[in-house]
DNA sequence: TATGTGACATCAA
DNA sequence: CTTGATGCCACAT
């Protein structure tokens, strides 16, 4: 079992407090999550942190999709479909465990976050 | 100190 | 556009 203590209180809680940024019925991507933190190609950190995320209640883990808006995390969840139900109930529309209009629901921290323009 | 792992992203042909 | 290979960084052992 690959399961670590959410007292990291480093990197990940770096991308926890991004993610629970995301607002609700939006989706983002792990490399714009890295790119925020400054971590550009390091999208595969982002998703490793969701791993340890995921003990928590607080990360909407399920927000969190690839840059193609495929639920790649989706076998993660406790359900085989529970990642695409929650996204479904916040109005994010899935199918083929891909987000449509990803685009559209597409939440970029690093213009959200910063310089509210 | 070194090695292995990982829910991705990017470059090259 | 697709397919194939590599990098990237932090955490755990």
């Amino acid at each position: 079992m690959t399961i670590y203590s959410p007292d990291t209180t480093s990197f990940f809680e770096r991308v926890y407090v991004v993610v629970r940024q995301i607002p609700y019925g939006r989706v983002t991507s792990y490399g714009a999550i890295a790119a925020f933190l400054g971590r550009r190609g390091s999208a595969r950190m982002v998703g490793w942190a969701m791993n340890a995320a995921h003990n928590l209640s607080d990360v909407p883990a399920h927000r969190v999709v690839n840059r193609v808006g495929m639920l790649t995390g989706k076998h993660h969840f406790a359900g085989t479909h529970l990642m695409q139900q929650l996204l479904e109930s916040e109005g994010v529309l899935v199918q083929q465990d891909q987000v449509v209009h990803f685009k559209e629901h597409f939440w970029d921290p690093t213009k959200a976050l910063s310089s509210k323009g």
